[in-house]
DNA sequence: TCGTAACTAGACGGTCGGTCTAAATGAAGG
DNA sequence: CCTTCATTTAGACCGACCGTCTAGTTACGA
């Protein structure tokens, strides 16, 4: 899935006939995903993402107006794409509750060996670097986390209802948790190169579940 | 406990004479700490340590190779350091094992608070930043955590036998787990500025324990 | 006192982020 | 059709900074 290069660019406003052709800014973030997903922001330069999709300089600060920006834009369109994928699985009402989180975890799992633990969660990754990026980053990521928290806790009252976990477990609480042991997961698998950060977390935290 | 900045420094070897100083190269791998805890490697620039203690660039590349060097000089004292610091709780037979647990779990919390949260984990900052690292980092950041989990496998097993978690719980995986998520916790300690994801985590991890 | 090892000063080349100007092209209006 | 203007690309350029390296300074041992 890795983001083709383009034919090289003719100069001047391109013509408005371009309906299959990705659009520049477009092409931009996908490239700004995948390389700030494998390296982070700050060991990022943007000629690399540049490099990467054959777009010059001049364009890049034509759609953005700064490094920061850019990286501002990434999060927010990570945190829509990681809300869609959570709610594909969390809100398909055809298994259990429990077993959506698992398969949440199962298709998640699935996309690092896809890229062989290359890359990881652009969220977390910023989210340990924030010690050396532009403040402004910080209420973004916790706002994506808390949002993700906010879901997956009503997959888990839902659990409750079913009575998969015990009535009085406070699902907030234990969404909070899955997020704060799936990140620390996501980082030990990338620098394993291995899966099995990732299933012993989620074995972990189902056997917790139970345990309310 | 910011490393202080030393007087002007004289050219030319330094008088043997300097037991009360503090050598120059000791001088750099804390403030190394210090900066590469709050930003990571990549973001880091050796200028910026220099500056902190006033020491000239010439120096730093007298003592270490490369900054790669260095970085690997610094995981190794902060896996010492840190297994001492583990040693010493969980090695603290006044306490019932998992109590040993839970004042490291304290005392690292009140590491964090001290430094206002700006400050994580060295290693898990590197581990987070591997696909921006030389490679040679890996295994030294992978032997650090085997090597903190072994600890506490240890101590988890003479709770096994203390009774106080199940006698058929795997001790190595409820280890792997902890650090896993710990990581994960001490990430978003960070990011939030609160001390609330560690004792969240560590809540979830205890109450889990007993159930094996 | 001289030679060498230990250490420092800072120049150097390279890269990066961001800005800026020029150029190319399409769209809209007459 | 032709002019004008908005849109987008090309890439030179600048200041800041990074890691490396060489020349130089100083202490120590013989």
């Amino acid at each position: 899935m890795d983001v083709e290069q383009q034919a090289p660019r003719r100069r001047g406003r391109p013509p408005r006939q371009r309906e299959n052709l990705i659009e520049t800014r477009e092409l931009l973030l996908r490239a700004g995903l995948e390389v700030l997903t494998e390296k982070g922001f700050s060991a990022t330069g943007i000629e690399e993402v540049l490099g990467r999709v054959g777009v010059p300089k001049g364009s890049f600060y034509h759609y953005f107006s700064s490094k920061e920006a850019f990286g501002l834009d990434l999060i927010e369109r990570y945190g829509v794409f990681f809300a869609r994928k959570l709610d594909r699985h969390l809100g398909n009402s055809s298994l259990a509750p429990l077993d959506r989180l698992r398969s949440f975890v199962a298709d998640a799992t699935d996309g690092m060996v896809r890229y062989e633990f290359r890359r990881g969660c652009l969220i977390g990754n910023l989210g340990q670097e924030m010690g050396a990026l532009p403040e402004s980053f910080r209420d973004r990521l916790k706002e994506t986390f808390e949002d993700w928290q906010v879901r997956l806790a009503a997959c888990l009252r839902e659990a409750q209802k079913a009575g998969e976990i015990a009535p009085d477990a406070d699902t907030e609480q234990l969404a909070a948790v899955f997020w704060i042991g799936w990140e620390g997961a996501v980082l030990r698998a990338k620098l394993e190169r291995s899966a099995k950060p990732l299933e012993v977390f989620a074995g972990f935290f189902f056997v917790g579940l139970a345990a309310g």
